[in-house]
DNA sequence: ATGAAAGCGCTAACAA
DNA sequence: TTGTTAGCGCTTTCAT
């Protein structure tokens, strides 16, 4: 007749200690760890807890003060490869920090971004990492601005990775991968092998991370004294499809290059097909440079030449800072960087 | 001097109650919604949570009896093309229903994927998916046997997804897809081109995925009257590397054979790349298919024959039906079919 | 319509 | 070494 038989295997505490005839707080104790119980009593507790097949409520657990942290990871689209990998970094780090992880896709909307950022701070989690670039518009400052403040007054922090900072005095912890250097470095390893008309096919043009890109891109050329033609900047977005079309739009138009350079391989990859569709060769007609390193690149045929990101360090990296720091650290900005990886997709113009 | 004031923003429903100059009870009601309240009362409420930027606690609420729902999701490696679409699959199908969604990544361990579901049944998460397959020993049935009654006795519920089921009478959900008809169909496709000597580059042998495609290949082979020769079946596992080093050794080895196929679509792609490096064309020297049909096998050069298998719809499935049942739901077991997507890599025989 | 009090399942300070 | 009591932050009777 007591509430655990008719609600059988939901048992609290209480029927443990009744099993074991014993008080409450001292299954507590023998459960919590470290602290002097006769280990007859002990013995007898840990019967009945195997008996009841008992596990402490985490959430019961929590709010008494000795809860298990956790940690939110907020992305578009675990999907993407790049995000998976950031993903996994993420995951591997919290768990080895003891941390749960709690993950969301937005598909890029940006309510959903806001009310999962507020059950976060319901659940107190200890961090929320938003990844990955965005428009970054006064509104967007605003809003973000708005949840690293609310996230901090519950004790949480607020990370961006890869994600536009907020300018000074926002309590967020950012980390970010250059964009525009390996852009740079890239673009610049393509002018070398005597490319003069390089197609960049980029992303949404106001998206922070194709932005970077681009501006590498450009810097690239200008370093060596090149104007480059504003027919040759494409936009899109970061799929296979958008390269794919892209690509296929520029060729049909009769567009002049002899070397492509994709905002990610992913976009590169369809560009690759769209290329081949044309009875193009590459790099032998024309050459394709990617950006990401995705495991998939060297599976491209030719081998895609990229940018390598270290997107899995990326995300155990936001874990360990945003969770490494107490009240009084400053707030800290990371920049990874980046290197090309040259394989066999980009050759000397022809 | 009140707890607020040296705690800043950690505000309980006291300190609204307090500021709003009502009890916690009413702020209770305010919030909760639908409950007669003076619009006095509620106005001064609210304004009262709008300047202490109040939210509840999520773990509060939970042991209070009104918490959001939890639902986990353990699988090996998110990094894994397929595993990320069901990862998709199942976080969308969460966040739909109004639940948080955790993960954890194994690497493969079981002792690790032990200790998660443990520490979900202290959440008590409403569902654990562990997706993936993996060796069918009497220890697998036994331990997740295990795990699948202590979840239960919790009111949660286990969710096996493309993993081998345990039996008759055990407490859980299983959503399989047809691993095996499709590694038929798909083998059926190529010894129709007239190909006789077809390598199949497996997985774990014990794997259980790796198995049913194993098994598929075989059937289909017998079908036609043909017994496969034994040397044609290697094993490794399923990655881009395991299917390049695979396939070097076959080719260094002398191996005759006409088409290969792959255990996975990652297999296939390391594959393809030893059969470039080794000067081969495809289809022409050598037929390849693989299976999983990921977004880029349509992007290897020449694209990729496979079967695909609706990941994400698997992931969806998952999380209706176990969030879908009451206590007197039978256990369900749904297998989804895969069908051929055929494109450019398997081509007649030579 | 609102408040006081009890309770959710747990831990911790205080006694004994 | 162990039990009693008082919280943790919230919801929900039960009164009023």
């Amino acid at each position: 007749m007591t509430r655990k038989s008719e609600d059988a295997g939901r048992s609290t505490i209480r029927d443990v200690a009744t099993r074991a005839g014993v008080s409450a707080s001292t299954v507590s104790r023998v459960l919590g760890g470290a602290y002097p119980v006769s280990s007859a009593t002990r013995t007898r507790v840990m019967r009945a807890v195997r008996e009841l097949d008992y596990v402490a409520d985490a959430r019961a657990k929590a709010i008494a003060g000795v809860g298990t942290p956790t940690l939110a990871f907020v992305l578009e689209d675990i999907t993407g490869p790049s995000f998976a990998h950031m993903a996994h970094g993420v995951e591997r780090e919290a768990t080895r920090l003891g941390h749960l992880c709690l993950v969301c896709s937005t598909e890029g909307d940006a309510r959903h971004e806001l009310e999962f950022v507020e059950m976060m701070r319901a659940q107190r989690a200890a961090a929320v990492i938003l990844v990955g670039g965005t428009a970054d518009t006064p509104e967007y400052r605003d809003r973000t601005r708005r949840m690293a403040d609310s996230l901090a007054s519950v004790g949480s922090r607020l990370v961006l990775c890869g994600r536009p900072p907020l300018g000074p005095g926002a309590p967020v912890t950012v980390i970010e991968y250059d964009n525009e250097g390996g852009a740079y470095a890239l673009v610049a390893h393509v002018l070398t092998q005597g490319h003069r008309r390089v197609l960049f096919l980029g992303g949404k043009p106001d998206h922070t991370t194709a932005q970077d890109r681009e501006r590498g891109y450009l810097a690239a050329h200008r370093a060596r004294g090149i104007e480059p033609d504003p027919a040759l900047l494409l936009h899109g977005d970061f799929t296979r499809d958008s390269g794919h079309r892209l690509m296929r739009r520029a060729i049909e138009a009769g567009l002049e290059f002899t070397a492509v350079v994709a905002a990610t391989d992913m976009v590169a990859a369809g560009a690759l097909t769209a290329l081949h569709e044309a009875g193009l060769d590459v790099p032998g007609d024309i050459s394709l440079a990617g950006y990401d390193d995705i495991p998939f690149a060297r599976d491209l045929h030719p081998a895609l030449t990229t940018v390598h990101v270290p997107y899995e360090e990326l995300g155990r990296l936001a874990v360990r800072t945003a969770l490494g720091r107490t009240p009084e650290t400053p707030d800290e900005h990371l920049l990874l960087g980046t290197h090309v990886v040259v394989r066999d997709s980009v050759g000397p113009v022809s």
